[in-house]
DNA sequence: TATACTATCGTTAGCTT
DNA sequence: TAAGCTAACGATAGTAT
């Protein structure tokens, strides 16, 4: 006799879920007809019945075409809003990509020094000078590649949240 | 103290009518998330509201959208199989409704990708090689957007008689 | 005017037929 | 299986703050 109170999960007693089903639904219209009628507001209720093969709509199939129309016009800026929303997801994607981009190019960059050095190492030849001016040169290159690296690094810090 | 017995008629004390709304506008929602997760049915209520300028929408302004789309194509057919000539004019107006989301939809794409470029370009660095690689991320992003948004393009000519 | 309270009405889970 | 019953839970009209 007792009723237990609402646990607000899906109900896995297929019977018992229709039987619910069935009477939830019909209290759900009865409120929107209360709503419509009490405080003269248009509204519209469409539920989909695993039972039946149309939805249940609310007020009437017009009146709700005239209500979805509404709202599609309406939404337009809303779905902007939550196209936005979708979009920061699809942006998040994208930085990290843009990431991995930084750290492919900068690896690209290192092995591209390195070949660049092992080549002036391959050429060296025999007279100290030109180890030394050779030297000078790489020093160069690696300094800049250096600076370069550690600055580029430095924005992919700032913007890395890992 | 004691609560009236509810008539089933317009309220026609502003604020009584205006708390009542309110009131009532929560009870539907939850009523309406109750039936979803108890009974697991697709449904969606759009509330118009005489104090707000954003109709009221559960369960959101996409799912929403998806739940009317279902309604419309499905009474689209229903339409086709049984309306007689004279009621035409309605399915017409349906056909409208129904294309008017693909145009929001496609419309919506839009915005999201330019959106989406918007904040590619923001975020690109000096270094022309990102440039580069940005404008090569960008151009495939475009491409494959272009090719969708054809896409459905064609699917709306197909079905666009006008 | 808005928010909180609560007694009463209304909904519905579990039971009965 | 479906339809009807009813007590417990839940929603809310009227009131208070």
């Amino acid at each position: 006799m007792p009723r237990k109170k609402v646990t607000l999960a899906y109900m896995t007693n297929d019977s018992e879920r229709k039987v619910s089903f069935n009477k939830r639904k019909k209290g759900l219209i009865k409120k929107s007809n209360e709503l419509h009628t009490l405080c003269d507001v248009d509204a519209c209720a469409i539920i989909y019945s695993p039972y039946e093969s149309r939805p249940e709509v609310w007020p009437s199939s017009e009146e709700a075409t005239n209500v979805l129309a509404r709202y599609n016009e309406l939404s337009d800026k809303e779905k902007t809003r939550y196209l936005t929303n979708q979009e920061s997801l699809t942006q998040q994607r994208l930085e990290k990509v843009k990431k991995e981009l930084y750290r492919l190019q900068i690896e690209n960059k290192r092995k591209e020094v390195e070949s660049f050095m092992y080549k002036c190492m391959a050429g060296i030849r025999k007279p100290e000078e030109f180890d030394m001016a050779n030297a000078g040169v790489m020093r160069s290159v690696m300094e800049k590649t250096a600076s370069e690296l550690s600055s580029r690094m430095g924005e992919l810090n700032v913007a890395d949240p890992n």
